[in-house]
DNA sequence: TCCATTTCTATTGATATCAATGTATTTAGT
DNA sequence: ACTAAATACATTGATATCAATAGAAATGGA
């Protein structure tokens, strides 16, 4: 006997057709995958390009704040920055401020590989720009805000 | 000499704000870690949760259209199968009329999980609604569904 | 039928992601 | 100054993600 616990066929449509973590995780392969293959060339993914880009300060961050922009967990940061060190586009020094926190600064040649990135970040993203309905793409910047 | 390359700072602040990508990035980290977090308890993540319940169909499907639909790689597929075909709620098997593909269904068991997730899923899901204004929630499904 | 092409999936290697945990350092309270 | 608590990161282990590649089976054209 025993009745198997089913859950309707009906209501996976409704889940898959609302759950809007489900929309933003399919949204945001597809934009990495999108990112990607274009920033390929300059030898960055899409979370190397951004987390670069967020090091282009005046004053080298720690990485605290830095994971929290990016909205990211901390060891998560801890492990993206390995690969860019590596190729000595990252530089992660001991604050002499506090030593228990790193300053993380882009190098000379660092800074070059984002330069060259950006003109396919803003071609690939004014492509996107022009798929999408007028307006349509800063509203979405609001609603997903609001999220994170 | 060679003066380095620089991008300006104003350059960094504008593409941070108005990185569409970045932001369904973002969005896409916090809302995972809030799913996954109030999963917990039913022994899924955000992931798992969404690719069972588009297992829960009256005919199995074959792991491309499930791939698409989740807009994730085939390869992602393969892997994120292995722990619940280890854990017993998934099943995979050869299908006859294609002895290339494969027929992915749930578990009995795997139905129950999935029907005890649901409820999570719901208060959560009614828990974001109730923090975004009114309708933004409807908009923002169709604007990251134009993205995917 | 035969063969080239296409389709469907698996494997490998690299990076991304987070929970759980540990270590070193700073801060705050006394 | 001393000590307990809080803070800033790193490490480990598991899963997620995709590119590159390879294998097997189906399909289509001759």
């Amino acid at each position: 006997m025993s009745n198997s616990i089913e859950i309707p066929f009906s209501t996976t449509l409704m889940v898959r057709d609302t759950c809007l973590c489900l929309h933003v995780q399919r949204a945001a392969r597809a934009l990495a995958r999108l990112f990607d293959d274009a920033l390929r060339p300059a030898g960055l993914t899409n979370g190397q390009f951004s987390l670069m880009m967020s090091l282009n300060r005046p004053e080298p961050p720690p990485m605290g704040p830095v994971a929290a922009l990016l909205a990211m967990d901390q060891t998560t940061l801890t492990a993206a920055l390995k690969p860019l060190q590596r190729k000595g586009w990252v530089k992660v020094m001991e604050n002499p401020r506090d030593r228990r926190g790193r300053l993380l600064s882009l190098t000379t040649e660092g800074k070059a590989v984002l330069a060259r990135a950006l003109p396919i970040w803003e071609s690939t993203h004014a492509m996107i720009d022009g798929k999408l309905p007028d307006g349509s793409v800063a509203r979405l910047r609001q609603d997903l805000q609001a999220l994170s």
